[in-house]
DNA sequence: TATAATAATTGACATACATCAACAAAATAT
DNA sequence: ATATTTTGTTGATGTATGTCAATTATTATA
């Protein structure tokens, strides 16, 4: 881990957060005044589940994977974090500690954010708790169908969803360099890691994926997207 | 479903949601002025899912179940809903739709306050903003939590966490009147109904509750408790 | 390069759990 | 009170999925 605080301003920060549009100059560079870079290798660790929450984390390069610690040393993939987007967790405003772990899976520029300046903003600008409100609202939601796709779909439909998630959301793209291993896409999924690679088995005979060691392309994605919706 | 305008101010109703103690007794007033009054009886719908989301809901009266209408005609309950607490969802700051349905257990009171005055509050009141995000960053984080628990405990350990939450959170008494059926304790824990069944049956057996038609009285909790965290 | 550690793959097996069917009990309607 | 529907209970059975163990591929290390 490197600090690096060469860097321009927030003003005109490429990967910065969305509802940083609702913040004057003014604000922006208050946010930059309170702001600390830094970078990870492929592996470490940003921040751990139950360290005290004091700054908001922005990636600016690379991919992140979030995780919670749960019974029995088993471990619960929540998501993968990228650019543009307020990694910090719901602990925010419930117990300033987080709720879950992340660790880079590539190389990663993290900005890190001190929580009190956002909390501020939320305070005086009603612009600015909105966009906050709907980024808590919208991952909220995405946990709910997640967790409905848990419980009622079957491995198979699990992790085409998980497979989709990968192409539409995270790469954008439907050939990818799969970064997770055959671990990490059943922690995602909620599956042992054997079954991961018995249905990629599975997808890869029926010809609707081609999974050559660390890339995986989507063949037909129409039949994909039928597995995950019908379980 | 029956109106009656005919109830006191919000400014003394003891019912209300704990984020209203940050308005001030004029905004109290607005809201006042943009509430309405509602009757319900058991089974009856009070919103339901797809619909479109105009007021946030909060029950003076009585218990409402929650749940998402899934794949295949299934239903997972997601929690219930009861006084002092924000129904609406996270629909509010994303597309204006409810996520879930809302149902009476019993005879329920419910008063529906418009959304957009509350968003009026949320931009106007950074107190009021702050709030509302705890609330939804709490209900997040059980959310989680409930996600792991199902992902990670077995069918026991499932029933025995919503046996606890029905006591400790609901009625808030270790003796209460079980208001679900076996199908609904199932769809709040993850299982079919004959499972509810058959480990209600093994608990009575070890003494850990007394299960006597529609009252259930948990008489060892610590044993309870630690099937719930051992899953 | 050789060696060790880690990850992927595969098959055999165990089991947690759902499904089905039959019936009893309770609630509701007639 | 009787009939009808809904809900609860139980046992038998099937299956989705996890676990274990052995083997091979891959990556990291000496």
């Amino acid at each position: 881990m490197v600090n690096n605080t060469n860097v321009s301003c927030c003003i005109d920060c490429e990967h910065r957060w969305e509802n940083f549009n609702n913040l004057s100059d003014e604000e922006l560079k208050t946010v930059c005044d309170n702001r600390h870079i830094a970078e990870f290798k492929t592996g470490e660790i940003i921040f751990k589940q139950g360290s005290p929450l004091s700054s908001a984390v922005f990636l600016t390069k690379g991919l992140a994977k979030m995780y919670i610690e749960g019974y029995d040393n088993k471990r619960m993939m929540i998501g993968i974090a990228k650019k543009c987007r307020l990694i910090a967790g719901p602990g925010t405003y419930v117990d300033n500690r987080h709720h879950y772990s992340v660790a880079a899976l590539t190389d990663v520029t993290a900005c890190f954010i001190k929580m009190d300046v956002l909390k501020e903003f939320v305070h005086t600008n009603g612009k600015f708790a909105e966009g906050y409100l709907r980024d808590v609202s919208e991952k909220s939601l995405q946990t709910f169908y997640r967790f409905l796709s848990h419980t009622q779909k079957k491995m198979h439909g699990r992790l085409a969803a998980t497979l989709l998630y990968l192409a539409d959301e995270i790469h954008e793209s439907d050939k990818f360099t799969i970064l997770l291993s055959r671990q990490e896409l059943g922690e995602l999924s909620g599956m042992a890691k054997e079954s991961v690679v018995r249905i990629l088995k599975d997808f890869n005979e029926d010809n609707i994926i081609k999974d050559k060691c660390p890339n995986i392309e989507i063949l037909n994605k129409d039949k994909l997207k039928m597995i995950s919706n019908m379980g």
